[in-house]
DNA sequence: ACATATAGTTAGCTTAGCTAACGAAATAAT
DNA sequence: ATTATTTCGTTAGCTAAGCTAACTATATGT
């Protein structure tokens, strides 16, 4: 029973090391989203639109973990920045649903480049051995990154 | 020089990947933080505070990367509900520290507790190869979540 | 002594979050 | 088939969180 009892605790410690690590990864690559020229909530809201294909605004809001009313808003300026265009749904005449424009995407495109070419550049320095050890970790972490998906298609997004 | 190239491509999807898996796994932790009545803003600071010991309101601006302003207030808000407590510097007097207070701090490791034991669950479900790959890539991706540390003292702040 | 630079606050604006109340459409019940 | 209920989204109106510009107070440099 004791080696059951260490093992718990040792995943105690690697949740919280990479709970700590994620933190402090993605606060260091926020930095460049100032070159966006977009606020931070409608920068995360194109990203789920843009990845996320056309869905509709009940379901940005869940994603964004926002109410209603935040999201209509959100949306309304998007469009108004011509970054998403909203369209009825056919079925549902209650339902909106959004999608990124030519242009959204391009913005979003420019912006993850940035992100992703600070962290690249800190992967590259990488020892061999290093950069490895990364790389076989990545499925693993791919899947305890998202929640266990109930629908087979929840991987959608992005 | 061809495998320079592809060393080089690599780099990138590698970046990509794990860029994209820490926006999830945030987003996924993130629901846990309802728990401490506190918004996103508050929590964050108050986190910098907890574990950037005392620190100057012009250091936790730059932590949260938002402009004095809206640090004074966050601050003033955290005060008012007990979280935190501000004092003088003793050199310089145009200076005040902000350090946690015990019920911050209680309220803190609770909410971190929350978001941890979430992410436990996941990593103590993972099969033995997994957990050892991850395991094996913590401290990769500790150093690269940092910042190059221009002083040694850089990586106090948690 | 005086000029300049730095730390933080105040004033006042925009954006982002919320709840409550509502309208319109879809679905369920009688 | 009406009527009731649920669901999707918006509007109204509030608080919190972001910003710039202007200011006070203290440190520092000439």
């Amino acid at each position: 029973m004791t080696p059951l009892v260490v093992r718990q605790v040792a995943a105690g410690r690697v949740a919280d090391r990479l709970h700590s690590a994620a933190i402090h990864l993605l606060r260091r690559l926020r930095l460049e989203d100032a070159a966006t020229g977009l606020s931070a909530p409608r920068l995360s809201a194109l990203s789920v639109i843009v990845f996320g294909g056309p869905l509709t605004l009940g379901d940005l809001a869940a994603a964004e973990q926002v109410r209603p009313p935040t999201i209509t808003r959100v949306v309304r300026d998007l469009v108004r920045l011509a970054l998403v265009r909203v369209r009825a749904d056919r079925d549902d005449r209650r339902v909106r649903r959004v999608e990124a424009t030519a242009r959204g995407r391009r913005l979003l495109d420019e912006g993850r480049r940035r992100r992703v070419a600070t962290l690249e550049t800190a992967v590259a320095a990488l020892p061999a051995a290093e950069r490895r050890a990364l790389e076989r970790a990545l499925p693993v972490l791919e899947r305890i990154a998202r929640p266990a998906p109930a629908s087979p298609r929840a991987a959608r997004a992005e």
